[in-house]
DNA sequence: GTAATAGTGTCTGTGAGACACTATGCC
DNA sequence: GGCATAGTGTCTCACAGACACTATTAC
């Protein structure tokens, strides 16, 4: 049997916003040559501390960014004997929304890049890129039915940032009348009663109903295919 | 390290309609004493003659039925330390639809059994029926904005055979109108020109077109929720 | 006041659902 | 002919999108 434990990880493709791009977070690692010098954040299963594979997500993440994110999700588990050269190796992928907000503490060894395709298949090793390709094809495809964006935020929001959410992860947007119809529906937010001043009328911000979820909607956005 | 491959399996969720009603298919086990007595078809990865985890999935089903299912689908992958008494365990759940066509090769250990939760529960042994729940929501949720149905259906079939396999997984089904109105839309659909002959007035038979995968639609029915 | 962004009113289009209607087979 | 199931016509409703409109702030 030539598959074994060593080959088995937990990969986390962690998106944030960073002024207003869409970025991944990437772990350095030891640059030998003209190697990539990035990796996604990734461990091992650690049988005493994690009780299920989400654990061992959320423990690998807050390793690099110590918090706890608003949003994960597994994505897909690769298995395959081609992407490591040692033999087989079985790969359970996960996504994480962090949300935005001004503090952050990044682990040294951890920085965000951005989420640009051609560029993060120069910066990751592995097969790494194409985990983030399919880690974005299911984000891309899932934040046209349900309240993700507001995952990307910070804590307290405007309509216009779920906007800008949608034109960070698909270069496109729904209207304005739209978001607003479909995010003001039901208890999804909780309007602060505060606003968000700037060099114009200002906006009511939001905040996320703690009870509620994240929703799924029963339409697609047509704009945004 | 308490987690090693013995305990890494790929189990699958095999679907099919018999008489009308949904089945799971399962495999024997050797009874001892009160324990169920049927278990999911699973079983390991083999590094040499599986390329990917979807070849494991398609090859520990075929030593059942036979035959390439039309759909399998990555469901979850499970880890955890308490499903199985030997220490953390690693599963990947793949669901099947296949086709009720006429003739079936099933191996002898190899049986249909009705997809009630309840029952299921008598006579799955380990997890398996809390796997078949997981699988059976997938497909709930996906049938109502996807092509799926017409994978559990044979080669030829009309759209009250689509209505029927709304019946068989939601125990509700969209009006004919909408099914209509759905899956005649685009070229989803080829009508072989054939008639499904009853008691009453014939049915077209429709094929599936090969040149289209399973498609997405971008509006779930209302009337199944 | 003007500029700029926030937010509303209302019309159109699309597809699900409701339901009455017609069509075509078996008996 | 009657009956049963197949299939159509057409209205309503919900929500995305288009777009003109009003509202509220900074300056």
């Amino acid at each position: 049997m030539s598959l074994n434990t060593a080959l088995i990880s937990v990969d986390i493709v962690a998106f944030r916003l960073v002024k207003g791009r869409l970025n991944v977070l990437a772990r350095r690692i030891q640059a030998d040559g003209n190697k990539p010098e990035w990796m996604l954040p990734a461990g091992k299963i650690d049988p005493v501390r994690d009780q299920s594979l989400d654990d061992t997500a959320y423990r690998q993440l807050e390793l690099l960014t110590n918090k706890k994110p608003g949003y994960i999700e597994q994505v897909v588990t690769l298995g395959d004997s081609q992407r490591d050269s040692r033999g087989w190796s079985l790969t359970i992928v996960y996504y994480a929304l962090i949300d935005s907000s001004d503090s952050e503490q990044l682990a040294p060894s951890a920085q965000w890049l951005p989420s640009d395709a051609e560029a993060l298949k120069g910066q990751l090793a592995y097969d790494h890129s194409r985990l983030v390709q399919q880690a974005l094809d299911r984000l891309k495809s899932k934040i046209q039915y349900s309240s993700l964006p507001v995952y990307l935020l910070p804590e307290h929001f405007t309509l216009s940032d779920i906007h800008g959410v949608f034109s960070a992860v698909l270069d496109k947007a729904p209207p304005m009348r739209s978001i607003r119809n479909r995010f003001l529906q039901g208890d999804l937010l909780i309007d602060t009663g505060r606003l968000k001043r700037g060099s114009n009328r200002p906006a009511a911000l939001y905040k996320v109903n703690q009870d509620s979820e994240a929703w799924l909607f029963d339409r697609l956005y047509i704009s945004t295919r």
